[in-house]
DNA sequence: TGAGCGCTCTGCAACGATGCAGACATAATG
DNA sequence: CATTATGTCTGCATCGTTGCAGAGCGCTCA
């Protein structure tokens, strides 16, 4: 199972461990004579490096970890492929794991056994880890906080403005003229950070265009999902005065909203228009295609990875809040027939 | 940034290395008195055991490595998830990377300064690379193949019966009365392994019903995205005969289809029935919802995970070719309006 | 009393690689 | 010719951990 070793290869071509390692690395000069007569060598063994070992003397291992909740959520899945982009334009591998938003799988990341030390950073999008909770368990890798809980400067930290990208979603639907607007996705306990920027910015849209808002109109969400989308549009459909639009914290309710629309026999955008927020690549191709909120996700993987690393190499000062930016892309779902592509 | 070692704690306890790893892994019998003082000692400097260091020393790191092409595809970040939950249940990590579909991404895995010396085994579902080809590479990593290229032998494999999977959906739409069945996604090249599969299932399908396939309505597309499975629509729409349905190799494909069937005002299934392949949640909340062929891929999770850690075990005899159930889903997108959940 | 046992605890070697300092042979220099 | 420089090559120590063998000690029991 084992395979060959530097000294193994050195005891087949009669030179000194050293210089098999050299010839390897291409690090000191060696003759042309020795470098082909340990080449040869090498192949017959068909030598790998043992990257633990290097790694070991080296302390580091040229891998990051991307926590994310959950790896089928369409955002994580884009996000995660921009950032295996990121990181390999620096040399570096990224191991993903989702946590399925359990607080005490994130929690287990930071414990004493956990496998974050095999890496040498960290990007967590955490759920229900608290910063305070991080910063308590003083963790020794380099961490880079993404997406979109509240922070308090401990960390490092990216994300798109929350409480900008809600309102000029909901700005978008009150300049269509439709006046009741619903909000789905609020979660107004501890953890719900994200979302209740979300409903600040929703709510900053209504006052700056002068109007109230009917707290009926807001649903609130335990998640993100397609089905709960769709549950909390029935809902809504349900009240004495139906909203004529609806904004949906991501796109995965968009979209069960829509399905729910749509089996409801109204129409989308006529009846009933709808805001996403992700900009993920479904909302293109479903009927009617998503308008939403896009995140710059290459934007967010790049300035997480590059902050990631400075902090690796320890040239972070005071952890940087960076935001990236959004903008709203309109398509079928609230302006009709656009664009036949 | 490197944190305390072994020795640092058995310095401030005052006792001996081994005896401070003894209390961290509660391997050897240690005396209460003493337990409690390198507890003391353990908890006051933070220490962190070096999972590298672990890891040279057992020869093993608990991390196995899937290389898919594209993690933003749906199917293949729902079937990590699968990967994700089976290994964990063996106190396996897995890191994910993705090789966009690229050959020498791909290779480069298997060449002489890879990393995946770090992982304990492979799980690759390769695009472009031959079972050739990795034979030759002779690697030390034991590996499982995932999905649905066409093996020798050599390695271990897990897929579902493309073939049948291919004929079951195809079957459906004949079943249907549907008389000009499209397909969609054929890949007549070498490394369309999987396409030709399918495309011979379909072919089989209407054998068996004593039906001539048009060739004409077969249509190649290069990879499986929305946007082929537009566009490919589209071509099929411009045919003096256009078909009645259309089985599509993969629901991506599926999803652009009924795209562009809608976008054409016709509508699906009255004019065109669709029939996907792969099962992903897309297609539950898509209008029309998706009648689809799902792969379990639970299954086919476990199942990997399992024969690689058998490998890994060096319990494995002769290479299994594992086939793992599909079942068909019918859903609106053939059946009309079914049920309202 | 002393051999024998079991319980704790320890030190040394090793995993496979690289950093460093120096050995050795040869070439250049005064 | 002695001295220094140069270019190759080597051995030792080391990264932080665990496997192994055994040391020390108190206890039991003949």
């Amino acid at each position: 199972m084992a395979g060959p070793t530097l000294r193994d290869v050195a005891k087949l071509a009669n030179v000194s461990i050293r210089t098999v390692s050299n010839v390897v690395n291409g690090y000191a000069p060696v003759s042309d004579e020795l470098r082909a007569r340990v080449q040869v060598a090498l192949d017959e063994l068909d030598y790998r490096p043992n990257l633990i070992a290097r790694n070991l003397k080296q302390g580091r291992t040229g891998m990051i970890a991307l926590v994310v909740p959950e790896l089928d959520v369409p955002y994580f899945a884009e996000l995660a492929r921009e950032v295996i982009k990121a990181a390999r334009a620096h040399g570096y591998v990224v191991m993903i794991d989702q946590t399925d938003g359990d607080g005490d799988r994130e929690r287990e990341l930071l414990g004493r056994d956990s496998r974050a030390t095999m890496f040498d950073g960290l990007l967590l999008s955490p759920l229900s880890v608290s910063a305070e909770e991080l910063r308590a368990r003083g963790n020794r890798v380099p961490i880079v906080l993404l997406g979109e809980h509240i922070f308090n400067g401990s960390f490092p930290h990216v994300a798109i403005d929350n409480v900008a990208a809600a309102r000029d979603a909901t700005a978008h639907l009150l300049e269509l003229g439709r006046r009741r607007v619903a909000a789905i996705g609020d979660q107004p306990y501890a953890t719900g950070e994200t979302a209740q920027l979300r409903t600040a910015g929703y709510r900053q849209a209504h006052a700056r265009a002068g109007l109230d808002v009917d707290d009926e109109l807001i649903v609130p969400t335990a998640h993100f999902h397609r089905r709960l989308g769709a549950e909390a549009m029935e809902r809504l459909l349900a009240l004495p005065e139906p909203p004529d639009a609806v904004f949906c914290y991501n796109d995965l309710l968009a979209l069960g909203a829509i399905r729910a629309l749509t089996r409801a026999g109204r129409r989308v955008p006529d009846d009933v228009a709808v805001v996403g927020l992700d900009d993920i690549e479904e909302g293109q191709y479903s009927t009617p295609s998503l308008t939403t909120v896009a995140p710059d996700k290459g934007e967010i993987a790049r300035r997480a990875v590059d902050t990631l690393l400075e902090s690796i190499r320890g040239e972070l000062g005071t952890p940087p809040e960076i935001v990236v930016p959004h903008r709203l892309i309109v398509r079928e779902s609230t302006a009709g027939e656009v664009s036949p592509r």
